[in-house]
Order: C-alpha cells, then structure tokens, then sequence
DNA sequence: CTGTTAGCGCCTTCAG
DNA sequence: CTGAAGGCGCTAACAG
C-alpha cells in the first residue's frame, strides 16, 4: 500500500536530526557518531519506518529488484526450484524478483522485458527450464544479466548449467561399482546439451573401465514414459540383454520400469536402473524407488542471482564465469548387483 | 537498467509541446486534441521513449506491481500454473508480479511482506499451493488482497479456491455413468478443506443414484504413492471388493495402480480408476492413462489478478467475491464397465 | 486545448 | 560530524 507510512523526515523531527543525518544513519554512509546513528536507528524502529523503494530507487538509481524471465515457469515441474534458489539468495541481499514468463514466445518475452526494464530493474536473470542454448534478446543489451540453466556463445556473459557429462559419469560409474559391465543407455531425440552430453558421460565412462560401446545397448526415443517403455522393451529383448540401464531422465525410467514388468524382469533383481532428475514425484512413487542423478537447481537459481549481485557491485571477481554445476546422485532403491 | 534513457522532457522537446501534453497524450487522460496525441506518440516512439515506472509510481501512487506471496512455489508441481495464470493475467493489465516464498515461514513471509510493501506494490496475491484455509497476516491489513486456493472466514476478502465437492461428483458421476455402482474411496487424512470435500461429493455423488454408503470401501492414509498402495491393497482385499476407485489424488492413485497389479488385476478391465490433480506428469505416465480431475491453477490464478484490478479500479462491482471455481474431467484409459 | 509549477520520498554533493 | 538544498522522472492541479 502506499499510504502515508511514516518517512525518512518524520524519524527525523522525532530523533532532534536533519533527514540527511537519518538517510546516512540507516544506510550506514556518511560520517555519523555511533551514538547518534543508534539513536536514530532506534527512532526510526519506534515509529516503524520503512524506505519508500521506489523514491530511493529513482534517487539512487538502484531499484534492488531483479528481473526474472524464463520460457516456461508452470509446464516444467522442475521449475520451481530454481525460482526459490533465485528468491531466497535474493532476499538475503535485500534484493527482490519480479518474474516474467515468455512462454516460448520471443514477442510475449520482449514485452515482459520491456517491463522490466520500465521498473527499472537492476540486472536480469534469464533463465530457461532445461538446459539450452540461447540468443540474448537484443533488448537486454547493456543490461546486466546471467544465464540460468542456459549457455551462450558469449563470454561476456555469466551463465550456469548443470554438468551433463559429469552426471552421467556419476550413474554409470554407480553401476559399474555395483558389478555391471553390460549396461544400456535409453537417450533422447531432442538436440538439446543433455542428449550430447549424457551420450558423452555414457561413453566416457565405459571407456574409463574399459568396457567396449556396443552401439546396439543404445536405444532412444523423446524423453517421455511412453517412448522410454518402447525403446526399454527394444533393448530388453535382445539376447544377449543389458543387466543395467542409465535412462535420461525419470520419465524415461518410468517407462523402463513398464517395459521390465512387460518382460517379467523384476528391478533391481534382474535389472538396474539409474536415471537423472530426481523427480521426487516420480522417483519416490516408484516401486521400487528410483536412484536418480539431482539436476542442481535450487542451486543454480542461487548462484545466479549471487552472481549477479557480484557483476552489480564491481566487485573484484567479477569477470563473467560460465560454469557447469556437480549433480549428485540421489540413491534409492532400483540399483542392485547384476543377475547370476 | 537504469541508464539515461530518453524521459519525457525530451520528447516534449522533440515533438515541440510541453511535458504536460506529453505525460496526457500518453496517458490517455487530459484534454489533448487528437492531431498532437497523434504526433506526440508516434515522436515518443521514434525516440524509443519508455516511461520510467520508479518515477510515475512515487508520484502517482500506483506502481503497477502486485505482489504475490506463496506459501511454496516450488515443492509442488501443481504450483506453476498458478503463478502463470497469475503473470499472464498481470501483463494484459499492464502490471507486473513481484514474487515471494515463505516456505511457510511466518518469519519469512512477514520479511518478504514488508519487502513487496516497501517496493509499494498496489496489491497482493496471497497464494497457498494447496486449497486451504489461511488467516492473513498483520501486516497486510489495509493492503488489497485477494486469497488464491486460500480462504479465510472473512467476507471483505475476494477468495478463490477450487469446488472440491463439486469435483468429486463429477467423478462419481463419471463412475455412475459407466455403470459402476460399488466405489470405493481412497481418501486422505489431512485435515484440509480438500478432505471433507471431496468425501461428502463421494457421498453426494452415491445418495444422488440411491447407492448406499458403505463404510468398508471407504480406506484413508497420507495422499503419496505408498500409502495410496496400501489403502487400496486393503480395500481390493475385500471379499466383494469395488469395481471401481475415486482417488483423493494423482499419487494416490499411482499406488492404486501398484496395488491392483500386485493383486493381478487389470485396469480398467477388472478396475476403473478416477482422481484428482490432472497431474500430467503422473497421469499421463502411467499405464493405461489415467482419467482424473484437474484443479484450476492457471484460471484461479487469472481471476485472483482480474478480481484485484476490479477492486483496485474501485469498479461497480469491486464487492469482495469468495468463489469456488469448477473442476473439469480429463477423459484417460482408467475407466470402462464394471467387470461382467 | 496546452503550459507552468510544484512536489512524490529519498539520496547526495556541498558547506558549515 | 551534521545540515541545507537540489534534483531523480513523472503527474496533477491550476492557470492561461
């Protein structure tokens, strides 16, 4: 509400101070004895004041709101996470988010950019659902901004995303620990980072072990339930059948999961299965449990806003960064040792 | 950013008037002949012109924010719709969402409260990401607010929460429909508006075709996937057991599923199946399809932002409004006649 | 119909 | 160490 809330001048009639003693006092400038500053301090609690942002923002020039434009804020459920990472880091810098959501829609995203803008924000976080790479809008030109879960070919940039290959690396090599050596990989179609990349740990990690690729354990699909279970029941088939399965995501798992019960194998009895998402939803509603790679993002979300802040304070580290965040393996119950 | 962006006064400049004629030709309001509205407006948008909202909201009292405030944007998948409905809503108004979590909180929340209040936003959304019931917090009195999935016992605040009954009649009736007359329920124990609700539409729902209430088909736990198992595994235990199941939610009725497999049975042949979420990740997922209720996210969130602008504007028909909103049916493969 | 003139609440040189 | 004064960019009376 706007109302006549008590302001910087009635704090200082009632502490016996000019407005410009009580705006050093609570902004800790300026050059103010202790004493008065605690004073002023506490007169201003007793009356309950509170800044008006948007006069300091105009004055100052700094709104202390950070704009937040993703593609799809609602279809993902992964989603949220990376938003409460982003709010939480920011409250801590006294800094709040104004959220924006193109719904892949470059028109609609320019318009709630345009927004942003006019609200003056102070930086912008510009974040998709999954990892991608991405164009900045030319709008954002000069405006302070880190990549969430997005990559650019730009190194002026900051930007953060998940470790792909790092993260398969993790699966396949909790399998390989458990005794496999004959393991599947259900992949997806899409010509997104995580399909190069998981395909790349897969493939890394065998090596490493020295376990030969066999082209023919690689079955892929679009990364749902349904195309998993049949990709799943392909490989399945096979004479010669993988005792473990890294699937790209939960979904895809899940179909797994159906394709195993179709072919009478039990998990993880006759089949292991390791996934990447942690979809809690999923992976705990599965029977049994699905071990899961955790996509880092409460943590991106925080990072970036951490980042920004960094950029927006000039501080001594503030080149861009563009880094790869660890996914950590969330166990449950679908890994066990390899049949016979 | 908040850079030396072209303001009024050069406008004024460019299209030879005064900034008076400039603010009202863009504005809508004064009394500007249509030929210098004209021109004014085509010179602020040759010059690229964009109002500064820091400005016009600390003059006019009304900063085009609105602030929504969510007891958990993340944990839950169902959470996004809500906040798009709300944003979507937001930006057909000109306005914009500024977002805060308490994680519930109180001490969070009452800090993210006074965060939005400082940034002077004109109102607020207070969101809960579950239908139930909320007191509003002090601080926000004298602030236009409006509950969403949230309601309260008083009747100055607009509310919107989705027709739990309602949406459990109309899954019976679907039941009803397709020839089923034993139901059971699978309830759950939480003691939310949710729980009662969707109980007595079940009872409804019976009364209604002179079904009798039988107690025995009626099994509650905790509404996740494994307690869901359990519930139902007790109740396909039964002698005479149900032809059909009206699942309090989505997870639930995944653990269904799971119990009537291990019972060897199949769905819907041996088992009709009807819940409520319309959580697509699971519903879709799961083998056959699974028919199920949706909750309105996306459209309560809408009204709750059309609901605070009407109040705002002061209009005819700014009386506070409580609404419960309708929940439609999303046909799947779960459902088909009772067994022989 | 259009222009002049004050501020909105705060920050920030610049003097004391 | 503290106070006075001038805007930030825009809107809204009030005059012309």
């Amino acid at each position: 509400m706007m109302s006549k809330r008590v302001g910087i001048r009635e704090v200082a009639a009632a502490a016996g101070v000019s407005v410009t003693t009580v705006s050093h006092s609570l902004s800790g400038g300026g050059q103010i004895s202790d004493a008065t500053r605690e004073r002023v301090k506490n007169v201003a609690e007793g009356l309950n004041y509170a800044p008006n942002r948007l006069a300091s923002g105009l004055r100052s020039k700094r709104s202390q709101i950070i704009g937040f434009v993703s593609d799809e804020i609602s279809t993902t459920p992964y989603a949220g996470n990376v938003l409460l990472g982003a709010q939480e880091a920011a409250a801590a810098n006294d800094q709040v988010l104004m959220v924006v959501n193109s719904n892949r829609n470059s028109r609609i995203e320019d318009r709630g950019i345009d927004a942003l803008l006019q609200h003056s924000v102070d930086g912008i976080i510009y974040a998709r659902m999954y990892h991608q790479a991405v164009e900045l809008p030319a709008a954002l030109s000069g405006v302070p901004t880190v990549l969430l879960d997005a990559s650019s070919d730009r190194t002026d940039l900051s930007s953060v995303v998940p470790d792909e290959e790092g993260a398969a690396v993790t699966a396949m090599e909790h399998l390989i620990a458990a005794g496999h050596r004959r393991i599947g990989y259900l992949g997806n179609i899409d010509e997104i980072p995580a399909t190069r990349g998981r395909l790349a740990g897969y493939r890394a990690a065998l090596a490493a072990h020295g376990i030969p690729f066999d082209e023919s354990l690689v079955t892929v699909g679009e990364s749902m339930t349904a195309p998993g279970r049949d990709a799943a029941s392909r490989v399945l088939a096979l004479a010669d059948r993988p005792t473990a399965l890294f699937c790209f995501n939960d979904r895809m798992a899940m179909g797994a999961y159906q394709a195993a019960h179709l072919a009478g194998l039990e998990i993880p009895r006759d089949l292991s299965i390791v996934s990447v998402d942690n979809f809690e939803v999923l992976a705990d509603a599965l029977l049994p449990g699905l071990t899961s790679i955790a996509l880092p993002h409460y943590e991106m979300g925080r990072w970036a806003i951490e980042r920004l802040a960094a950029e927006l304070a000039g501080e001594a580290d503030s080149a861009p960064q563009q880094i790869q965040m660890p996914c950590p393996l969330v166990l449950r119950q679908s890994v066990g040792p390899p049949p016979r």
